[in-house]
DNA sequence: ATAGGTCAAGCGAGG
DNA sequence: CCTCGCTTGACCTAT
């Protein structure tokens, strides 16, 4: 049986529970951001990018070798240069000093930008701010001196569908070209968790086969959205298309059987996890979408004797 | 110090 | 037409 590296996403339960707590969630509504401006911003990015080094010494101490960087870390970075911050040299200086600890460590960090990037859309605007956004995203991995490669995955949705899914994924595959290549080459897609929209097989036939950037397979999503294959095969599809890289597939359940409350969406994540993972016998990176985060890893790991 | 209302962006499902 | 859910609950103001 091969030994898979279980992660978590964005926070840290523990760290962001003491006092002074170490959290990379620092943030402000638009009223603050228009009035104190970007000085604000870099402060609180600098607060942020300083605890996210905490983070990442945490999951070494600890054997935590995947984790997902918020995008949250620069505060309304799409209205501005991440140069044109106060604390910018302080700020680089640390993301620097983090790739080499992270690549020192082997400790695998991703990204999963908002679903506010839509690459499929048909309005200019939207794929215009979608191209900003992820463009932001390699620039921090580029600041980290982390090599353009899907190791360090930026990972997205295909977006809508808008009532024609063969051509909302042509467009996605057009406007995948107009990502700098800092983008493209760290690009994958993700399988959705509603039926009407994009599965592993769409993915694999609409996007992998055509502009070949790896599928993330998520679990989860998969029971809502199975394009007619099974989780074994759908599984199977996707960690083909990673080539040398060890492929990332997301775990997750539902919040409402856990909580035993129907009013809940079955798509809501649990705080928990509890079944096995049956990775099918493949080396693949898990990434665990649960409210608990390093907490759910933990308990998943103590369930099974990991 | 805490509670409650509010909060950038896109999309689709469900009430 | 409004709310939820998703990357991720946090921010802000009034009490």
């Amino acid at each position: 049986m091969n030994k898979n590296n279980i992660g978590y996403a964005c926070i840290n339960m523990e760290l962001a529970s003491q006092s002074p707590k170490i959290y990379t969630g620092r943030s402000m509504i638009k009223k603050t951001f228009t009035s104190k401006g970007i000085k604000y911003a870099s402060k609180l990015g600098l607060e942020n990018t300083k605890d996210l080094f905490k983070i990442l010494q945490w999951n070494k101490k600890t054997g935590f070798k995947f984790f997902r960087i918020t995008s949250n870390l620069f505060p309304w970075c799409s209205e501005y240069d991440l140069e044109e911050m106060p604390d910018y040299n302080e700020i680089s200086s640390l993301l620097s000093q983090m790739g080499q600890f992270v690549d020192k460590n082997n400790i695998r960090v991703t990204f999963h930008p908002g679903p506010f990037n839509v690459l499929t859309s048909k309005n200019e605007k939207v794929v215009e701010n979608c191209i900003n956004d992820l463009s932001i995203h390699a620039k921090i991995f580029d600041l980290m001196n982390l090599k353009p490669s899907t190791y360090n995955k930026i990972n997205i949705h295909i977006g809508g569908v808008y009532g024609d899914k063969a051509s909302a994924l042509k467009r996605f595959c057009v406007n995948f070209k107009k990502l700098p290549n800092s983008v493209q080459k760290r690009l994958t897609v993700e399988n959705d968790d509603k039926s009407s929209m994009y599965s592993v097989e769409d993915l694999y036939f609409g996007v992998y086969k055509i502009i070949n950037i790896p599928i993330v397979f998520d679990y989860h999503h998969h029971k809502f959205c199975n394009g007619g294959m099974t989780e074994k095969s759908a599984l199977e599809l996707a960690v083909s298309t990673w080539g040398d890289v060890t492929p990332v597939v997301h775990y997750s359940e539902s919040r409402n059987l856990e909580k035993n409350d129907n009013k809940i969406k079955p798509q809501a994540h649990s705080d928990y996890v509890y079944q096995f993972i049956d990775t099918y016998g493949y080396k693949v990176d898990i990434m665990i979408e649960a409210k608990a985060k390093e907490k759910a890893v933990n308990k998943y790991k103590s369930i099974y004797n990991l």
